[in-house]
DNA sequence: AATTTGATTTAGAATAATTCTAAACTATAT
DNA sequence: ATATAGTTTAGAATTATTCTAAATCAAATT
């Protein structure tokens, strides 16, 4: 994909308005990166793409555009143990899979309701608003993916 | 609890034993400092406690300690975020709860398989071997612990 | 007991992801 | 056109952690 949908950018728009930030090309760029190849980059690996189609932008640019999708809820930090942060554009609830040989990280659908119906095992003093599950193991040969 | 129960410094011989390394002061005293009060303490945290009984301990020995505890199985490391590594000696399935007020981490019970059960989310072909569960919110006021 | 051996401890240097700083740039509002 | 405020940028700073190499220690062997 070379440029954002018209969803999306829609989307992008709406979010960074609704907390108060502009729409810049770096800020679309960095989006779309996100959206093309969902595999959880790093900031690094977000600037070498980036960088690619947008010579000029800068690694504190990619920190910055990063964190403003963050912030507008577009997009989610991963982190996992104590590698660089990856970063997911995927909103729907989902728990990750960290695949010890290759380091790759993967989206695991789960039931619908299964990550609000964890937060069943807290206490009733303890409110929790968000909840995030990790597995870690290996791939078994034959599906790569 | 000025120093290692009988108990603990048994498990902490063997399982030292069994990882090909050797029981020294350092890692009782460590080990001691982190079975004493469990509330997930950094590296930093614990060398500041460790150093007030062991006062000639340094840094790289701690976290060398810490890591040799790991090693061996005794303690788990808990990333949050991207907040120093915390360091937890409770060895039964648990989650943990996140207090974005404090910055206190908790432990948090699970029923019984509950962790287990969870890697059947997972496709035939991911094998876990590991399992983490972790909210984030804050705790009510009224009870602090 | 003295010596060898290898593991451990230690202080300090190095590393690396991320954040910070301040100047240049851009877009919008006046 | 000018002012204002947000954004981008290069590079410096920060900081948790790892690495390095020398000193210490403890077990094993002579
Ligand atoms: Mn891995
Ligand atoms: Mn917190
Ligand atoms: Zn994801
Ligand atoms: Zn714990």
């Amino acid at each position: 994909m070379k440029t954002l949908k018209q969803m999306d950018r829609g989307a992008l728009s709406d979010a960074l308005d609704h907390a108060g930030q502009r729409t810049t090309p770096q800020r679309e760029m960095v989006f779309s990166i996100l959206l093309d190849e969902r595999n959880h980059p790093t900031a690094d690996e977000v600037y070498t793409r980036t960088k690619s189609r947008m010579p000029t932008i800068s690694m504190a640019t990619v920190y910055n555009c990063l964190e403003a999708l963050v912030t507008c809820g577009l997009v989610k930090q991963v982190n996992i143990e104590r590698e660089p942060t990856r970063y997911c554009p995927n909103l729907s609830p989902h728990a990750h899979f960290h695949c010890r040989e290759t380091g790759r990280v993967y989206d695991v659908p789960v039931p619908e309701g299964m990550m609000k119906d964890l937060v069943k095992v807290l206490p009733g003093n303890y409110s929790a608003d968000s909840v995030e599950l990790v597995f870690r193991g290996h791939l078994e040969k034959g599906k790569t993916k």
